[in-house]
DNA sequence: CATTGTACCTTGTAATGCAAGGTACTTTGT
DNA sequence: ACAAAGTACCTTGCATTACAAGGTACAATG
């Protein structure tokens, strides 16, 4: 898929995910990944990105399965941020559809 | 707007207009514009990267109103990448709209 | 004891939106 | 005659970010 689309969404599509549970890096990938294609060197600098502005806390957890899992939960800010930019996304779309004459009366 | 948004749309935005009409660079500025914020500096590059890659072509038409416009018309290879993109679109803003738990029954 | 799966991370490259700056023509106002 | 505003073209440089590639480490399996 052309990875130039996903600029900007991914980063509403994680915090999508931790608003409703928190996930560890490697299970974001696997959740993502089975929508489009994404690797680990894009989501581990994203969740970096996302703690250092404050939008994401992490703690670790021991796992028996592997090495031990870094669980990432959403802050306060996060879930402002997650509101704001699923807004833009979805005006975004519209436009986008618009321009192409797409309309979506149903599935 | 979040700009990173664009990337990857814009492209797919122009040659879906050109498919409909032959049009020259101000005024594909103009139409877009009013769905989303883009300039010049964004529009004039990716015209040019179009033409370099054959899916467009132009010719120069003389006005009254200024200085001549350079038209815009588009290739069957851009007609070709036009439905690709278009599919690639439609599969993806699906995909995100899944994750996000938005549904599209109707407006 | 090598392989596979899980799980973390970093570096470097390529792509591209857009602010900023530049050229040139026509019309309008003073 | 001259300035300003609108039309129309173009380029340079910066910031952002997806992802391939490469690295570390632990547990289970053959």
């Amino acid at each position: 898929m052309n990875s130039q689309l996903k600029r900007g969404t991914l980063e509403l599509c994680v915090l999508s995910i931790l608003a409703r549970r928190d996930c560890y890096g490697y299970e974001l990938v696997n959740a993502i990944s089975e929508s489009m294609h994404i690797t680990e060197g894009t989501i581990y600098p994203l969740l970096k990105r996302l703690k250092d502005d404050g939008n994401i806390t992490s703690y670790l957890v021991e796992s028996t399965e592997g090495p031990p899992r870094k669980y990432y939960k959403i802050t306060n800010n996060g879930l402002l941020k997650t509101k704001e930019l699923e807004g833009q996304w979805i005006q975004f779309y519209r436009s986008i559809n618009k321009i192409l004459g797409i309309t979506e009366k149903g599935e």
